[in-house]
DNA sequence: GTGTATGCAAAGCCTTTGCAGCATG
DNA sequence: CATGCTGCAAAGGCTTTGCATACAC
């Protein structure tokens, strides 16, 4: 999170729109959405709120299988499913404990094909090169149930 | 799959190094590797036959969050790790049944931040879209243990 | 011999950035 | 008013593609 962030108009409705869809657009997308609102905003702006407020955690960057970077308005939720042959992406809900392809596929509709697990966190290497006293806690540890 | 596919030296090569290095690396990276023993191989040749290794499901392609694609030699393992820093990615072997965050650590050495599980399939519109009769049955649904 | 794959280079696409002017706190 | 943000457009970086040639079967 920088020193001092503004408000803008162009930021608040960027947000307003990624979560009054529900939905998981691309950055194009959401552009011509935000259009509608403000005629001027430009597709650089988009990009640059988006990944601002991604960066803060208040919205998700997902980078799915295929060529766009698509946007969560719930930074909570974790688990997606997405076409294999459109690139469409939606959202798989109250996923249990001992998830399986068959709970997913019931509350998505999908024929599920496979799954990615993906953790992220900080390699053995960058910790070492930032070890002592380091200053850019950006995330820190939730204790969240992995 | 398509029709006919032909074994050529180039392809050869790039899955070989890939097994070989046991990593996840970008297509560049795999192409000045695969140039020492193929001196004329092009980078395009190098993206083409990933890519069709990826579509017959002998390699993995992922897309984890960052720039650059990254593939994987094993196309069972769905376990990833990648550092929000530098981009790099392990993989997590043995991942319990109930994984958390504290045993992916363990197995890693990352200081793991979060996680995503994506599932991938058809979505509900393109299987009506080719339903009758499909012919594309491009991964068949194995039953492994999602 | 036929059709796939290659090499090379150009084109494509998504995303990032430089810059001058604007607007927020 | 100081400086973060915007719009615009150009630049970047990864990936794909067209085309003539080479090679696998």
């Amino acid at each position: 999170m920088r020193a001092t962030q503004r408000n803008t108009r162009q930021r608040e409705v960027v947000l307003e729109e990624l979560r009054r869809l529900g939905t998981h657009p691309t950055a194009a997308e959401l552009y011509e959405i935000a259009r509608a609102r403000l005629p001027k905003i430009s597709l650089g702006t988009v990009y640059r709120n988006l990944e601002l407020l991604a960066e803060n955690g208040i919205i998700q960057k997902l980078k799915i299988s295929g060529a766009e970077a698509r946007f969560d308005g719930d930074p909570q939720r974790h688990y997606h499913v997405c076409c294999v042959r459109c690139g469409r992406v939606d959202d798989v809900h109250d996923l249990p404990r001992n998830f399986v392809r068959r709970r997913a596929k019931q509350l998505s509709g999908y024929d599920i094909l496979g799954f990615r697990l993906e953790f992220n966190g900080i390699c053995p290497e960058c910790k070492k090169r930032s070890a002592p006293g380091s200053d850019e806690g950006a995330s820190q540890e939730k204790d969240r149930a992995v």
